[in-house]
DNA sequence: ACTAAACTGTTAATAGATAAACAATATGAA
DNA sequence: TTCATATTGTTTATCTATTAACAGTTTAGT
């Protein structure tokens, strides 16, 4: 990922929209750089982690599609990483008889157990990383953030 | 629409601050995405269009550790950036005497030419994206991001 | 029932980024 | 000077992600 990126631009950024932009872009980046340290030592990427606690979280078996649903990626790269979990035997695909085309996919015991270990982490990092911010501050930019989100997509669908 | 609801989760998100930090994260990546389709009809990444950025709002040449510098990119990654802008005529780089190793780079009439006519359509686009939050709305975001970003760099240079 | 269209998952080609190793050059301390 | 160290830019190997094409399967309209 390589976006509009931090520093050492000795201009003015225009408007502060503009400014808003690249202020949500670069921050995502940081946060994004920092996930991915954060999971490395558990042999994880955030893909791999976001998969895992969907499947817990929703508590039963997923297609393919369901989960990519979920996590906004394409459906190739939902089966390399998938791929990739299965090997290391934290999920499992099993064949459904209603849909021949479709795998189910869920946690194997070691998934879980994974997961349950990372996820107690995952959320007390969250909270440390995002200290400095009061809830009533994070609630006004979720509000902010979600608005502007839609605005986007509502823009993309029209066209 | 929350984002509960957009990723599909039955469950709620744990907290404020962990709700904000996944919505910071996703409308990164919902902007990211955006801008690769703003950019591709002129033939540019968006890595190109901050090189060509850099470079006119500097309004002088710069080495290759300096771009890096600015875009938070490897140096081996800007290398492959400037091989394809040299190949299509938006860039030159140049020796200079003192120092032998360094490669000064700079626009060429073409290079500016694009820059300018490409600014022009850039800033207009991010005011349309992002015309659905005020000006104060944009500058509390920013505020808080800012706040959050700063926070994050100094706990990563603790460890 | 038949056929066109849609859907699910995989594969191949491509693009992008990064880290590690490297060659050439410059710097600085003894 | 000389030699270890640092710096600049390139190359190589690797990894991730995306798009397009594909095969197999199901759905829906007639």
């Amino acid at each position: 990922m390589s976006l509009a990126k931090e520093i050492k631009m000795q201009c003015e950024i225009n408007t502060k929209r503009h400014e808003a932009l690249l202020n949500i872009v670069r921050t995502g980046n940081v946060i994004w750089t920092l996930s991915d340290g954060f999971f490395s030592p558990f042999d994880l990427t955030e893909a791999q982690y976001n998969i895992l606690i969907v499947l817990k979280l929703e508590n039963k078996r997923l297609n393919q599609v369901e989960i990519g649903e979920r996590l906004i990626s394409s459906r190739a790269n939902i089966t390399l990483i998938l791929d990739k979990m299965e090997k290391k035997g934290l999920v499992k695909r099993e064949r459904i008889e209603n849909d021949r085309r479709v795998l189910m996919v869920d946690l194997t015991a070691k998934g879980r157990k994974m997961v349950d270990r990372v996820e107690e982490k995952y959320v007390t990092e969250v909270e440390r990383l995002m200290a400095c911010l009061t809830e009533s501050e994070c609630k006004a930019m979720s509000r902010l953030l979600e608005k502007l989100r839609a605005t986007l997509r509502r823009g993309e669908e029209e066209k």
